[in-house]
DNA sequence: ACCTGAACACCGTTCAAGT
DNA sequence: ACCTGAACACCGTTCAAGT
């Protein structure tokens, strides 16, 4: 793969690398990332490929550097992904918000988090495995607390209710993508195969995002502002 | 590692390996593990070492055979998984129905089902995985559908609950054993950097399981018998 | 500030062959 | 029936050094 035309080492040994000065005619020996073009080169390959093919060797060679020289813009992968992470969620369309009850904006912000997952390749994987590592895309949890809280509920109830939420709606999509995936790659081989009685086909059904996020808001107006912590539940011991 | 004193092929070159013959006194200048063996070794990883170090070459050394071997088994690694997962739902206590009503009873599943996923190390992530796949654990579904159609909904209303509640089960018990996992790693180190105001903080507080399942429960209480199809959901287009 | 080059210590999987 | 041996095509990460 290596072109073998000379370099132009002898303009490039001139340079003093004055560090201040940001991309001079990009004039390198090497291609000159910043950090942004490191996530925006990851989110390229994880929807035109997928989660498998995300790899630093093959990140680094998109960006036409050694793998080594990502380390210097993310100490390890993780931290890479939870960077991917909080893209993808950051790019959820915000939600208006005017007029509307707190049901309704719940509804809505639930969607937009959603759609947002799906909107890349493996989304939801990369943001289930980076959330429950605890690093980053907390932006899921702030915006439904923040739906939540216009219902009035304490701040105990709007946080429990919307990690219970971000469980749902991530899982959900995971879920989801790999179907979607699933059926792309199979499509024809179990066309005929079709004796259906499979309980996570069930699932899949139009309709069930939108069954789960009402059954959750329909608890929440049910509890009303108070604590379940009473031991008639039939809980853990 | 291969010690050096010489192997007893001489009785072995006599072996007329009539295949049906169970475990003949096991001598045999390999493991002859049975599928079951595999799945049990793989378990014992798993629970003592965690999910990263459950690869097929680590496997296959804890059972004395060589990695290649273990194709014989499963055809990849992911199917190994699927075999895990559903021991590791299996292994969920059964619950008693006597005289409890469904609330309770969904309860005591949920309960019973979250608590398999925690008994192993990385129990959940290994299940999640699976099911996202769409590979075995199906035991989690048929429980929950089992103690939801005690409420008396119509077949479409119980499976999309469940499949709710597998989502927030599953999700929160991955948080819970990754939280678990990045305290018990980081105890000392961060002990006196408690600046805490991190949200992922707020939501392993007990109680948070509880509270989901609760909620999920009063939703279908409110929900009664009626699938919401309506138009009036802000939902997604 | 941003990257190279080379190495280390690994992976999952295949396949012909052995017993 | 259950496994070996050898290979293929990969991984993430470190670290001294270069510009």
């Amino acid at each position: 793969m290596e072109n073998g035309v000379h370099l132009n080492t002898v303009l490039l040994n001139g340079v003093h690398y004055t560090c201040g000065m940001p991309r001079p005619e990009s004039t390198a020996a090497y291609a000159r990332n910043s950090r942004d073009d490191v996530i925006e080169a990851a989110l390229g390959i994880l929807d035109q490929q997928g989660l498998p093919d995300l790899t630093m060797r093959h990140l680094a060679a998109t960006l036409g550097i050694q793998p080594s020289g990502l380390y210097w813009h993310f100490p390890n992968k993780q931290a890479l992904l939870a960077a991917v992470s909080d893209r993808i969620i950051a790019g959820a369309r915000s939600v208006d918000t005017t007029g509307r009850s707190w049901q309704q904006r719940v509804q809505a912000e639930a969607t937009a988090l959603r759609d947002a997952l799906l909107a890349f390749k493996d989304g939801a994987e990369v943001v289930s495995s980076t959330l429950a590592l605890g690093l980053g895309a907390e932006g899921l949890h702030r915006r439904l607390t923040g739906a939540i809280d216009a219902g009035g509920f304490d701040e105990e109830t709007s946080e429990l209710a919307a990690a219970t939420m971000v469980h749902f709606i991530v899982g959900h999509a995971f879920h989801e993508q790999q179907r979607i995936q699933a059926d792309s790659l199979g499509a024809v081989a179990h066309a005929h195969t079709l004796d259906r009685e499979d309980p996570a086909e069930a699932t899949d059904r139009p309709g069930a995002f939108d069954f789960g996020i009402t059954l959750l808001i329909a608890g929440l107006e049910r509890q009303g502002t108070h604590v379940p912590a009473d031991p008639a539940s039939a809980g853990s011991q």
